[in-house]
DNA sequence: TTGCGAGTGGTGATATTATAACATCCTTGA
DNA sequence: TCAAGGATGTTATAATATCACCACTCGCAA
């Protein structure tokens, strides 16, 4: 992500927030340009670290209140199967996207409107889906 | 799941690692039993507790090689969203499966052979997927 | 002005999930 | 008999996440 788009990024986040009645603070913030910056999902203890040189060393639930708040504004993603966290440009709030992840260079890919599934339980009602794809992006293929 | 079924799945269980030129030694029938019997997602740890009134009393490494031997053999399968797990009567040793889990009653139904992603990243090779949608099963709509 | 209350973040402790590293034991077959 | 591999036991620790409590700030109403 280039420097530009970096701060296009946090503006339109920043917007976003305020459509939503919300605040993005500087620890939010600064939680969300770490994630954005990250060429690949991030966990939360490498955020922590990244955060410890600012003026107050910050704690695990710092962290983890941001990545909270970030998620439910639909800035932040959760990859579930690697307990990272993934910047998201589409600031959707629906909960559900598709993530492909390469596994050999970490880039994630996201995508939206999967149908739903063919194979449905009969009477099942989804509320949230995690999808996440594990393989090898064009750039890794060899 | 009733006792018959049970038996049933474990003897399916030890031929099928059979076939595979594996052990389903006791420390995995038995986690695999425990992981059958539950209702719903089981967490390492309770499986842990539940394994301690035995002779000698389980440490983690026993039921994580355990769980690692049984996914291996397609004989469990682990909710990435909950870091718990569920027994699979099918057996299949292609990693994916798709899973619906009532986020009320906690009953897991497993399907199979969703077609590949509609959306796909032009050259994304996929190697393993994680599907796993939470809501409400037939019986826990309101 | 004063005081309340919601929202936010700091801090120390702790809970939960998972693995590393090494020792022991047991089978199997040369 | 002995070696090799695999399965398990054991101790410690790493990695991930939450709890409980306090302090600060801001907006707002009495
Ligand atoms: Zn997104
Ligand atoms: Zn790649
Ligand atoms: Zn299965
Ligand atoms: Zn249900």
């Amino acid at each position: 992500m280039t420097r530009d788009s970096l701060i296009r990024a946090l503006e339109a986040a920043e917007s976003h927030c305020t459509e939503r009645g919300e605040k993005l603070t500087p620890v939010r913030r600064r939680v969300l340009e770490l994630v954005l910056e990250a060429d690949a999902p991030v966990k939360a203890y490498d955020l922590l670290e990244a955060l410890k040189p600012g003026p107050g060393a910050a704690k695990p639930p710092t962290v983890y209140r941001a990545l909270d708040f970030l998620m439910a504004a639909g800035l932040v993603h959760k990859v579930e199967a690697l307990n990272a966290f993934v910047g998201c440009s589409h600031a959707h709030d629906d909960g559900g996207a598709e993530l492909f992840i390469c596994s050999d260079c970490g880039s994630v890919e996201e995508r939206h409107g999967a149908p739903d599934p063919v194979n449905m339980p009969d009477g099942f009602v989804i509320e949230r889906s995690v999808v996440e794809h594990f393989g090898h992006c064009a750039n890794c293929r060899h």
